[in-house]
DNA sequence: GTCTATACCTAGATAGAC
DNA sequence: GTCTATCTAGGTATAGAC
């Protein structure tokens, strides 16, 4: 069975680089602008060929998304690893990790309002796992960090939760990055700063 | 001359009932997926008719860009003329008018990333010239409420607008409220709190 | 300026040979 | 599984009559 194994491990390293070239133009320009005929000449190979991996350009979509899920998982696993780390400090870290990784134009996003793509992921059984894996995870370092007094005790850890998903998607980064007057450093610091003390002057 | 005079009021109404319908399509649906059948159905005329009032889908969604910008101004003025309020309380006032308009469906939402609209908007001299003016006058509150040790001043003005900006397209609001656990005005509270405040406990 | 009907094209998806 | 060639739907825009 060497032969079939090997095979196999053809398929997936060309499946990922299929979701690597899918990955970088949904970060790019988002889903609704991404066509299949550009993921295929990134990839460098037919659109039909596409198809024999993937069955829709929502597959596609969602490919990617599982592997965003896939590595905040492992990230979130690195992050509990640090046992002398609070359950604030790593919140932070996941932080900013996401905004480097926006910065760095590897930050796949899904429009909340496409209506095909938001069905067929909320179809998608991986994804779906995935996104309560990292919901419940990053949900129980929110309480814990509420019981530590490092968050405010009282919001909703709903409301945490959305705030920090949404720093996967802020437009601030980006746009200060094409103001071209800061360093991604210091956006990240900026950011990071606005997002745990707010705008208002004073500690 | 009274019969042109009503015929081109005639004319504005009409002009005015699609930016309204336009204006709703993309606070639902965004721009990509808005179509212009969609919106002659709305409006309830041929989509060759909507032709003759807007020569493209682009100068729609810049008429009610221009139209969110021309409201944004008024309430400006509104906010300006009460004297006894400061620049800070101003700004919160516009934070919080823009959440409810959100939140109320009536927030249209260009994608940063779209190439055609984005360079039809900015060659769109009206447009421009509109973006300009609330800019500068934000800019100007943002600095007075620096001075006056009510933002933090150590925070450059320019990232202080673009994250009052992005509370317009936040994602934050639409999640919350489809949650279903809460009102409009808890959601305005909490996303408020956390504009000004952030996550951190303690004042 | 409004309509019906249509041109034109893009982009998702497929057929069928190899 | 890969390719070339093609189908098809849907969406922007326009022609031409009234």
């Amino acid at each position: 069975m060497a032969r079939l194994s090997f095979r196999e491990q053809v398929l997936r390293v060309r499946e990922d680089a299929i979701v690597t070239s899918v990955n970088r133009l949904l970060a790019d320009k988002g889903f609704d602008l991404m066509t299949v005929d550009e993921v295929a000449a990134d990839v460098g190979i037919a659109k039909a060929s596409l198809y024999k991996h993937f069955p829709s350009k929502e597959a596609l979509a969602a490919a990617a998304m599982v592997r965003l899920l896939e590595r905040v998982l492992a990230f979130l696993d690195q992050q509990a690893a640090r046992a002398e780390a609070t359950a604030f400090q790593r919140l932070e870290a996941m932080i900013r990790w996401a905004l480097a990784l926006q910065l760095a134009g590897e930050m796949p996003t899904v429009p909340s309002q496409n209506s095909t793509l938001r069905a067929e992921l909320m179809a998608h059984k991986t994804y779906l796992e995935l996104l309560m894996q990292v919901s419940e995870r990053l949900g129980a370092w929110i309480e814990q960090a509420q019981a530590d007094g490092e968050i405010d005790p009282t919001l909703p850890p709903e409301v945490v939760l959305f705030t920090i998903y949404a720093r996967g998607c802020d437009p601030v980064p980006a746009f200060l990055k094409g103001s071209g007057n800061f360093t991604d450093e210091q956006i990240v610091e900026w950011v990071m700063r606005i997002c745990l003390r707010g705008l208002r002057a004073g500690a």
